[in-house]
DNA sequence: CCAAAAGTGTTAACAGTACACCCATGG
DNA sequence: CCATGGGTGTACTGTTAACACTTTTGG
């Protein structure tokens, strides 16, 4: 059902001549600050919604030429999360989340977001308000996020995030983007606790961390964690450290 | 070369004066004939790429005032599948893949494509070729199609979506999207193994199936399968039949 | 030495794997 | 009655889960 709609011009299906929607890209931010998982909101400056916490984001920059077509929307994911946190490109991880295309979902026009979900280790976090354009951006608890309205359709993408990471976190790696560098086994027992919104045995979860160990997924780190008991030996992540 | 954009009411933060990407709905719909992973490609009539196959797809239809924006992005995925297919719209399983925005995957201009895959029961998969538009729609084995080139990123969507059936299949029920409204265990198993392009043993993948059988999943259905030897159980699934 | 948190050990239940064997049917 | 593929049983192994116990630190 290409163009057969339309008569054609020479050789372009002339699907330029329709009207064209604008496409976005929204982040979910999340980190940790005091074994709380944290998401990274803005409060919009106009109509509509003004006033309310939304995501940050921005619009998918467009070339005019076939020569020149503007940047791929993983970019713009990329370029959005620096300006929004202040941070250096490719010191965050990112990844998409799921494209958002409801109709109605922006009362200004037609626009379809293109969601990512991003972790902040929790060493990085305190610079981000530091960030130029981030001046207005502020971690907000996922707990107290419960009472908040959000901007446009989302609440409903910050969910799919959570349930997102939710669902990861048990069978990949991400866990790792959520603690500094070095970090010990009660500390990445945090982070999934603090994920997953249940305790897990102490035991239980060290048998599971040793067969990263064995695996070479993780290596013991010089230093220890300085508690207010015995202290913890740390270990580092030996994977793809973006 | 293309319409510029349209001059913006006040109160508008300005973004309809930025140029706009089309966005376009790509579909990597699965079936399985005679035990085999089957896509559904059609072959380009027009440049670029014409005479290679591609995914079946279209472009969003977008609406020019604030008050008729056009479709859902899920509501095109739907409406193409069913005009490519010939399929009535509601009896095909489908859901969001990933969004492919590389700035150069259309050298006509800036697409941005929103991809699903779907999975036909091979019950209908033979009625496919009937529909209208979908003349030129053939079912490819995805043996063969190694051997293909693809139009476009297309060879990288099917890849995705490869991937993503296989890993869903072990822990959602899609595979009940790929077998008759009835079917015995063997049948199933014969799904899991075309999929994952492995084979499992009879007995434990009974046990697993047992499984579900307590856990009501799945229930005894009436009839059995005549096979060229002792016949089987037929059973049905017990959720949500879209 | 006492509280607190790191770290170790033990056991039972359960799930995955491999494989041997029985059963119903068509030819 | 035999080949074929459905259906069952069993023994081994690894994983999960619950929980008791030991060790090392700061105060």
């Amino acid at each position: 059902m290409r163009a057969k709609a339309k008569p054609v011009p020479e050789k372009v299906t002339g699907f330029f001549e329709y009207p064209r929607p604008s496409v976005a890209v929204d982040l979910v931010v999340f980190t940790i600050i005091d074994a709380d998982l944290k998401v990274l909101l803005i409060r919009r400056g106009e109509a509509p919604f003004k006033g309310s916490w939304a995501l940050p984001g921005g619009f998918l920059r467009v070339g005019m030429t076939p020569k020149e077509q503007g940047e791929d929307v993983d970019t713009a994911a990329a370029r959005e999360l620096s300006e929004e946190t202040g941070l250096p490109e490719g010191s965050v991880f990112f990844e998409q989340l799921y494209t958002f295309g409801a109709a109605d979902r922006d009362p200004r026009g037609r626009v379809v977001t293109v969601a990512y979900y991003a972790l902040v280790r929790p060493t990085l976090a305190p610079l981000v308000k530091a960030g130029g354009d981030a001046a207005h951006a502020q971690w907000v608890s996922t707990q107290e996020l419960k009472r908040l309205t959000l901007a446009f359709d989302h609440a409903e993408i910050l969910e799919t995030a959570l349930t997102r990471i939710q669902g990861k976190i048990d069978y990949s790696n991400i866990a790792f983007e959520l603690v500094p560098d070095s970090f010990s086994i009660p500390e990445l027992r945090a982070v999934h606790e603090v994920i997953k919104g249940q305790s897990y045995d102490r035991g239980n979860f060290r048998r599971r961390f040793n067969r990263m160990l064995t695996d070479g997924i993780i290596e013991p780190a010089p230093g220890k964690r300085i508690t207010a008991s015995k202290p913890a030996k740390v270990y580092r992540f030996r994977g793809t450290r973006r």
